[in-house]
DNA sequence: TATCATAATGAGAATCGTTATCAGTTAAGT
DNA sequence: ACTTAACTGATAACGATTCTCATTATGATA
């Protein structure tokens, strides 16, 4: 069932970035089309360098202009785990998203949900700001490193 | 009343501090010194570039060592503020704590607190992992870039 | 108080992730 | 086809952090 939910989700936000990246103003260009490709394969973060190493044929300029842009139209989201570089993870348009767990002590890095959590975090009002999103992370040690 | 609140904490904090860098064999110095009251003073995030350039006379390794010591003890908490380096905060012992909301289009940092966002953050479990910390960043837009 | 082991220091080199340059390439509207 | 501007990869530059190393200072011990 995750297949299915995953692909679904996938194709989704593939098709709304082309979308986008179109209605910005962007042409489409097949190196570009390889960092969106990649990111709609991956479930969870991963690092602009990690990119580039797998994209054969891309540039490393080309990698990083292309998560600056996508970034910029809501497509993807910056996340910090901790470690030395940022992670980077698209964007589902119905809203829908996880947090992270991460191991302090090995750095392992695992994805979860919490909708009590999102509910208290949705009614949290703070004068003088308009709240558009949130970052959660918690921190730990995993069941290896206990 | 902001006055007397933030001296108590703040002198609770340096005692703390030193007591624990004692229990863990290190010596007693006056650079890192520095870098603990400079800490100690400050309510909110502090960058290592900032501290070093704050602190006459203590160099910059200087600098990033103790913050590394001082994190390894739980007595500083590395926070992500979306700027291109770290900000580091004093832990308190007393477990109180805030977290933090920026302004995406200007940078401003604000900390806030919430307790019932608090209550339902301790509710989360994940099976494999014992929780020890949390770290919640609002993302959004001040008032001035309304 | 003199000795000693070693923690701690500052200057600077090295590294890492990211950003800026730039000359050449390519997409797409006319 | 022509034209314009987005796009590209190589590489230089950059800021933040870590590493190296020769020297100094701390604090326990004799
Ligand atoms: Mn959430
Ligand atoms: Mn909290
Ligand atoms: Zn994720
Ligand atoms: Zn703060």
């Amino acid at each position: 069932m995750s297949t299915a939910i995953d692909s679904h989700s996938t194709k989704d936000w593939t098709g709304f970035a082309e979308q986008q990246i179109s209605e910005a103003g962007l042409r489409h260009s097949s190196p570009r089309q390889k960092v969106i490709d990649l990111l709609a394969g991956q479930d969870c973060a991963v690092t602009a360098l990690e990119m580039d190493a797998r994209l054969e044929g891309v540039g490393r300029a080309t990698v990083y202009r292309a998560i600056e842009q996508l970034e910029g139209l809501g497509l993807l989201q910056k996340v910090d785990l901790g470690a030395s570089a940022y992670g980077y993870e698209k964007v589902d348009p119905s809203g829908h998203h996880h947090h992270h767990i991460v191991c302090d002590s090995c750095g392992l890095v695992r994805p979860f949900e919490d909708e009590s959590m999102e509910t208290a975090i949705h009614e949290v009002r703070q004068s003088g700001f308009r709240i558009k999103g949130h970052e959660v992370t918690l921190h730990g040690t995993c069941q290896d490193c206990a």
